[in-house]
DNA sequence: CGCTCTTATCGTCGTTCTACGATGAAACGA
DNA sequence: TCGTTTCATCGTAGAACGACGATAAGAGCG
């Protein structure tokens, strides 16, 4: 039998604040917007990042419910996105809990906005 | 012996003004983002994007001087950020002149901060 | 018509991506 | 301690990417 659903961790306070002191151009910027945009560059990790922002509580593994993908697959996907900055992962027991990297995100519009 | 620049062609006028009406959330918009995030997601196209964007005269394949790579690598990488909407060729006699296509980059800003 | 200049396209090769199932590893609960 | 649950990692196979040199195709000049 399938249980499922203990209430939701609720984990990444994230504060968050701080203002962004790096440069929006030159070839750093560049490598930055690049990775960034890769990461995004896939339909299935943007619907990963819109999930996580949807919900304030950051879901676990729970994404694997919504994103008709298998499990591993899913699990690389967060990889990818935990590599480029944009996602964070807490353990919470048995499970992870995933969440959003304001920082990373502000950094990308910037970059994106420099443009 | 190598002939260098005439005085480049200036093609491109790109007037645009009319407002962005399509949704910047559902499965369309993420994948809309998608692709054009993985058109960035490589260095050199973010270069010349940049590029382009910087002379407002829009350069032909001058772009490939400032890259270090071969003409047609420099090719294929106009290919992607042209099938991605985001540039646009017009021949203009024997060169062909490149420019950034300003409504999908307001549309990218539009998905962006839409995260 | 030939020649040159500029781009695009082709063919190739090695690398990376995407997806999956199978297998591990850590954290509970019974 | 033993199962269960949850997630990461491994191995693999097919597709796509990134780079290059070689070649074709179009415009203009002589």
């Amino acid at each position: 039998m399938k249980r499922r659903k203990k209430p939701e961790p609720a984990c990444c306070p994230a504060p968050d604040d701080s203002p962004d002191l790096r440069p929006t151009e030159g070839p750093q910027a560049d490598k930055e917007l690049a990775k960034l945009s890769k990461a995004l560059g896939h339909p299935a990790r943007v619907q990963i990042v819109r999930l996580l922002l949807r919900r304030n509580s950051c879901v676990c593994g729970g994404i694997v419910d919504e994103l008709s993908l298998a499990q591993s697959t899913v699990s690389q996907h967060l990889k990818v996105l935990k590599q480029a900055g944009l996602v964070r992962g807490e353990i919470d027991g048995p499970r992870v809990c995933y969440c959003i990297e304001p920082r990373a995100l502000r950094r990308l519009r910037a970059l994106v906005g420099s443009l």
